[in-house]
DNA sequence: ATTTGACTCAATCAAGCGTTTGATTAGGGT
DNA sequence: ACCCTAATCAAACGCTTGATTGAGTCAAAT
C-alpha cells in the first residue's frame, strides 16, 4: 500500500507534498465542476494542475479517493457554518420570518462565495445527480449529519406541518438549491440578461422567500386511495371530469 | 399502393428493423437512465437489448444519435400533452386554483407513467446535470418551444408578479421537479418509509401545492446593492477566507 | 427460383481510460 | 559522510471505449 500520504501534519515535512496536494484537489475540483466527474480524466486533470499521473495515486489513492477528498475538504466548513447559523437562528427565536432564517443558514454557506464558490456548488450538483453508488454514499456520509437537525428546527417553527409534508417540502428545497447550482446560466436564458446569476447571492435573495412561502403551505390532506383533484386533470379519461 | 412500399418510409420495410430499433431504444433509455449518459456503454446497450454492436450505428449514426432517439421519442408527445393541458386551463379560466392548474399542465406530463414513466423522467434529470454543449443543446431545443407559453400564462395567473421574479420562481419549480425525477429514493432515506417515492404521483401531490405557493409569495424588493438583511446573518468571515 | 437489399454479425481499430511500476530526486536525522 | 523516507517522475500496464469493416443472413419482390 502506497496510500501513506501525509495525513498527519507532523510527517508531512517535505513542504513540496502540501503544495502539490493543494493544486491536484484544486484542479481536480475545477475540473470535476467544469465537465462531470466521469468526464474529467485523471490526466486531464494532472496536467491542468502541472503535476504526474502518479501523484493523484500517490496523494489519494484512487480517482475515487481524489473525489472524496476534494469533496471533504469543502463540506466539513460547509457543515460546520450551517450548524452555527442554525444555532444563532435559535438564539433569538421569535424573530420575525424564523423560518426564512433557518432556510437562509441551510443554503448560504453553501452557495456563497465562502467554501469554493460557484465551483463546488456545480461539484456538489454533479454529485447528487451522478449514478454512482459510491459518490452517492459519499454525499449521504457527510448530508445526513446535518439535515436531521434542520429538519427539527424547521418542525419547530412550522408546528402545524404532519412530518411527512415537511420531509416532502425540505426534499423539494434541497432541489432549488442544486439545481440553481447547477445551472447558474439558465436564468439568463429565460429573461434575456435580467439577472446575473453566476452572482449566488441574488440566487438567494429570491430563492429563500419562495422556499418559505412554499413551506407554509397547508398540509396535504392524506388520501392515500384518493388524489388530489386538481392534479387528476387529464390522465385517464379524455373528457371526463372528476 | 401496391407498387412499393418503400417509396415513403425509405428505410423501415423490414419489420424486424423496427423492432430492433424499438428494442435500442428501450435499453438506451433505460440504461443512460440508471448509469448516466456516459456511465452507459454502448456494449452494456446492445447485451442488453440483445443486438449487435453494428446495429446501433446503422439505425442511429453515433452514441448520441442515439441519445437524441431516446430522448425525442418521449420529449415529443410530452411536449403536446403539455400544451393541450395548458389549454385546458384557459378554457376553464376562473376556476379554483388557476395556477395549480398551470403547474400541474407543466409537470404531469413528464412525471406520470405515461411517456417512459419514472426511467424517462431519471434521464432528463441526468441530461439536465450533464456538462455536455450537445446534450444541453438537445434539451434546450426541445424545451424553449413550451415554456414561453407556460410562462405567459403564470404571468396571467399572477398579474402582481414582475417578469424577473416569474423567471426566477419557474427556475425553481425546474429545480424541484428535475431532482424529484431524479431522486426517487431520496424521500424514503428521510422519513424512513414513509412514502412511496417511486410513484410520481404522489410526488405531483405534494409537489404543485407547493410550487403554487411559493409563486404567491410577494416579489422581491429590487435590491441592486442592498441585500436581504435576513439572508445576511453571518457573512462574517472569522479566519479570512481564501 | 432467383434476385434484391435491408439488416445482422463477429472481428477489429485507434484512442483513451485508471492504475501500477521502478527509478530518481530532495532533505533532515544519526 | 551515510542512510532512510517522503515525493515526484517517465513509461508502460491491461482494459474499455465508440466506431468501422466486409462478409453473411433472410424475408420479400420479381
Amino acid at each position: 500500500m502506497t496510500v501513506v500520504a501525509a495525513e498527519n501534519a507532523d510527517l508531512a515535512i517535505d513542504p513540496r507534498g502540501e503544495a502539490t496536494r493543494t493544486r491536484i484537489l484544486d484542479s481536480a475540483e475545477y475540473l470535476f465542476s467544469e465537465h462531470g466527474i466521469n468526464g474529467a480524466s485523471l490526466r486531464a486533470i494532472v496536467a491542468h494542475a502541472g503535476v504526474n499521473t502518479a501523484a493523484v495515486h500517490y496523494h489519494f489513492g484512487s480517482k475515487q479517493g481524489l473525489l472524496e477528498a476534494v469533496f471533504a475538504r469543502r463540506i466539513i466548513p460547509i457543515a460546520e457554518e450551517r450548524l452555527a447559523m442554525l444555532a444563532e437562528c435559535r438564539e433569538g427565536n421569535g424573530r420575525p420570518s424564523l423560518l426564512q432564517q433557518i432556510i437562509a443558514a441551510f443554503l448560504e454557506p453553501g452557495m456563497r462565495g465562502s467554501h469554493g464558490g460557484a465551483t463546488f456548488a456545480r461539484l456538489r450538483a454533479r454529485m447528487a445527480a451522478d449514478a454512482s453508488e459510491e459518490t452517492r454514499a459519499l454525499m449521504a456520509k457527510y448530508f445526513d449529519r446535518s439535515s436531521a437537525q434542520f429538519l427539527e428546527a424547521l418542525a419547530v417553527a412550522l408546528p402545524h406541518l404532519p412530518p411527512r409534508d415537511l420531509h416532502w417540502r425540505f426534499h423539494f428545497m434541497l432541489g432549488t438549491m442544486v439545481y440553481t447550482m447547477a445551472n447558474p446560466g439558465r436564468i439568463q436564458a429565460l429573461t434575456g440578461d435580467a439577472c446575473d446569476p453566476s452572482d449566488m447571492d441574488a440566487s438567494l435573495a429570491y430563492l429563500v422567500p419562495f422556499l418559505a412561502q412554499g413551506f407554509q403551505a397547508d398540509p396535504i390532506p392524506d388520501t392515500t386511495t384518493d388524489i388530489n383533484p386538481v392534479v387528476m386533470t387529464a390522465t385517464s379519461k379524455p373528457n371526463g371530469e372528476s
